[in-house]
Order: structure tokens, then C-alpha cells, then sequence
DNA sequence: GATTGTAATTCACAATTTGCAAATTACAAA
DNA sequence: TTTGTAATTTGCAAATTGTGAATTACAATC
């Protein structure tokens, strides 16, 4: 038994020690595909476009696009180049999701998709006014092609469960923000009201934010002040909310 | 401008509509590799191997192998046979980590790796006795090929921040284990003594461990008892030990 | 210029959750 | 029985969180 494990350290390829070329087949369905959340009156969102060609032709779809291997240096590369075209530039928050392979996937056969999230200010999405590009609720999903809903669900998870400790909700406001800004922003994600004094009590303590010196006027209400993100990701030590898992 | 993004939104392949089949090239280095982390009288080790072929013949890397396109359903059947003969079977807790590519990993060219994190407890390992099979102290480790010294910082960044709020550290564990030994698991992996008493206080009021009714006695002290993981990976609301980002 | 309305921001104090250190407890060995 | 040692609890003090009740800063109105 030790025996056999160790003969399967090799790689297979070294058999044919005289091929100079392995010969496995090669992988001609490679993606990138983006969810692309934001927050619509404090309302989570995600970016949908109805597919213009086969296969699944005419359903609902992430936008994603082929891996250009000539063109792209890496899939990050692939994911900048397909989101330039449908989002406003600016330092949007990107991270990787998750990677999806197989032969169900695709209908044309065996296919993988780098998966990723981007998480944008409303105001920086610049939509076209097709009806075949639209911002859906995430609790209001259609039908989606390939297995966009996984992905999606995979998405929303991640967003909820790693935003009740860390920043990654402060990424859906602009540049400039206000506390209940951020609050509502962080309500929004992990779906529940929190306490204002303790919401406050906390984000000081966790000392993330630092004060623009400004503040929001224009109603005829206290004007609040504005802050900035320190760094546009940091783990926190303790939640800012509850919900969880 | 907004015209502009809106051509954009249809995928470039649309254009040359007579070509029933696209053109891109082919991925012909699709791989997946695996951290497989384990606790070695409490040190966390990986397990790596001196790769036998080229490129780099002769350093230190991570287990991986090609994805057979033919015989593998997706990446983690792929990750399953290759990891089926290099460790011994058994439920061993796996979760994707993240996918590495482009022109710059493999110097036979634009390549594609998607990682994969293994936790498992040492008596599981079965390791052949060849020197070019060892377990590492992660916090010493050799040059290695290709970006896997990256693969391995980006799983311990991972494993340390995830560890503190799930019971990921568990799984470095026996089936049945005492609180002692979860203790030091915990504390292998955030880098930290933990208060016992508090340890245990917050173990009981998360309720995801279930006794056993069994204790492991042997030594002329008090016998501790055995208790087993509910479900092989659940997330806290709330951190067992600090230790973050 | 004083008064009012409304959200922003703080405070004060009770309710919980940790950090620490000092007991207990259960066995095997002496 | 007594002793040694790690396992398991207990008992507060200290720190953090949950609530509800004040303050505060403006613009609009009186």
C-alpha cells in the first residue's frame, strides 16, 4: 500500500518520458464572469444582461466574458477588460468569488469560469438604456442561463457572512460618506437593524474611518459629517452586526 | 459614451456572426493544486514534494496535477484523484481557495491552477518514506516552484483569519478529540495562548461539539472527555481566540 | 432674533460577555 | 490513604454591548 501511493507521486506524464509534449485536451470554454452588486435605495442589486447568443440564448445572465489568452495576462486582466465595458471606471472593490468548472455547466461541453464580486456605488454604474441590461433585486432572481443562481447565492453568502466583520459593505457608498450612511449600508447587507449608539461606539473604536473635515448639509436637520474609508478592505476583530452564517 | 457601452455589451464573438465555431486559443495548462495543511505536535505543516520533471525538476512544490478533461467531472473530482494517492482516504475537510493564472506562473506559458486547501489531522497522512515527500514547517519554507510559496501565504491567511470564527481548527483533529486537544488546535492556528476557562465557556454556548459519553483516560491524571464535531464546518457569530487579519 | 422640527451624535446605566486567578475533581501511582 | 497532575469549574473584576433618554446643529418658521 505505501508501495503503490508512492509510485503515484509521479505525474502521470512522466510515463511517456519521449513525448516532449504532454498531450491532454485542451480547455476551449474559458470565462470570467462578474457579480456585480450595488445598492439601489438600500436594496441589494445584482447586474443582469439577457444573452444575446447561444447557448441560452435570450435569459437572464452575469456578465462575463472569454478569457482572451493573447490579450489578457491573467484572468484579473479578463475581468477588467469585460467590466470596463459595462461600469463606469474608478477604483471599484473586486475580489475573487470562486471558480466553476465542469462538464454540466456549459451545453458545448466541459467549461470553467473564474468568478468574482464587485462591489459598486450605485452612482458609478453606467447602464445602457437597453432593456436587456438591468439591475435585479437579489431576492427577486429570474430564470439565469449556465449556473449563474449558484454563483449568485454563492455571492450573496460570501457578502453577508464576511460583512458583519469587515469593511466590504462600506464599498457599495461613494468615496465620501456618513455614518448612517454606512449604517444603512451595513443593514442592507446583513439584512437586520442595528443600534445606532453601539453601531457608532464600534466603528470608532475599530478605527477605519477617518473624518473628511466636511459635512453634508442641505435639509434643515443637523448636517452630518462625512468620512472616508481608510484602506477599502480590513478585517475586523468583532462584528459590527450579528447575523451570521 | 453611453452608446459606447452599449456595443460593448454584446460579446466580441457576435461579431464575425457566420462563424459557427469561435476561435480563441485553447488552455492547454489547466492544473489544481492542493495545500494540504496538518498539525505536527501542534506546529502547522504542508505537505510538498520535489517535483521530478520540468520545469522546474528538482524543487520543492505543492501536489497538483493536470485536469483530465475526459475523466473528470470538474475541478474537485480532478483535486480528489490527485489527492487520492497521495494521502490516506477518509472525510478530509477541503474547500476551494482561489485560482491562480496567467503568463507569468508556468514558463511553458499562460497556465491556470485553481488551489484548494486540505485539512488533516497527521495520523491521516500516510507518506511515502521517499526524502523527496515531507511535511513542512510553514514557517519554514524552501524556494518552491511556480507561485506556490503565494498559494501557500494566501491559505494561511485564510486558514488563521477563517479559524478564529468557525471550526475549521478542528479538523486537524481525530474523529473524537478532548477540549485540550481543540484548545491547541485553535491556538496552532491563530498563533495565540487562549485562556482555558474562556475557551470553554464559549465552546459550551456554541454548541457544535457533541460528547462522545466516552473519555480518554491512561495517564494518572483526570481522564478528559471525548467529544466530536457536529458538522465538519460551521461559521461563529462570535471569535474563539483573537488573532485576525 | 427667538422658536421649532428633525436627524445627527452622545451619554448614562443595565445586561452580557471576557479575562484572570483561584478552586475542585478524577484517576493512577506511590 | 496520600500525592501529583491535568481536566473542569467557579467566582468576580474588567471590558463590551444593548437601550432609551439626552444633546446638538442647522434651516425654516414665527
Amino acid at each position: 500500500m505505501k508501495a503503490k501511493t508512492d509510485i503515484q507521486w509521479q505525474e502521470r506524464v512522466t510515463q511517456n518520458t519521449q513525448a516532449s509534449e504532454t498531450s491532454y485536451e485542451t480547455l476551449s470554454i474559458l470565462t470570467v464572469d462578474v457579480v456585480v452588486l450595488t445598492l439601489d435605495e438600500w436594496r441589494l442589486k445584482v447586474l443582469l444582461h439577457q444573452r444575446p447568443n447561444e447557448p441560452f440564448a435570450g435569459a437572464w445572465a452575469l456578465p462575463g466574458g472569454f478569457v482572451h489568452l493573447n490579450e489578457d495576462d491573467d484572468t484579473s486582466a479578463a475581468i477588467e477588460r469585460v467590466l470596463a465595458h459595462k461600469v463606469g471606471v474608478g477604483g471599484i472593490y473586486m475580489e475573487q468569488l470562486k471558480t466553476y468548472s465542469g462538464m454540466g455547466r456549459d451545453p458545448r461541453g466541459w467549461s470553467l469560469s473564474v468568478a468574482h464580486i464587485a462591489l459598486v456605488p450605485r452612482k458609478d454604474l453606467h447602464l445602457p438604456d437597453s432593456p436587456a441590461v438591468a439591475l435585479i433585486d437579489v431576492d427577486d432572481l429570474p430564470e439565469l442561463a449556465f449556473d449563474h443562481v449558484e454563483i449568485i447565492k454563492d455571492a450573496l453568502g460570501r457578502l453577508r457572512s464576511k460583512g458583519a466583520y469587515s469593511t466590504l459593505p462600506a464599498n457599495f457608498l461613494d468615496r465620501e460618506f456618513t455614518l448612517s450612511d454606512l449604517q444603512a449600508a451595513y443593514e442592507s447587507v446583513l439584512g437586520e437593524k442595528l443600534d445606532t449608539s453601539a453601531f457608532r461606539r464600534k466603528v470608532s473604536d475599530l478605527e477605519f474611518l477617518e473624518k473628511t473635515g466636511e459635512t453634508r448639509g442641505g435639509s434643515s436637520k443637523r448636517p452630518a459629517r462625512l468620512y472616508r474609508l481608510h484602506d477599502p478592505f480590513r478585517l475586523f476583530d468583532r462584528t459590527l452586526g450579528r447575523s451570521n452564517s
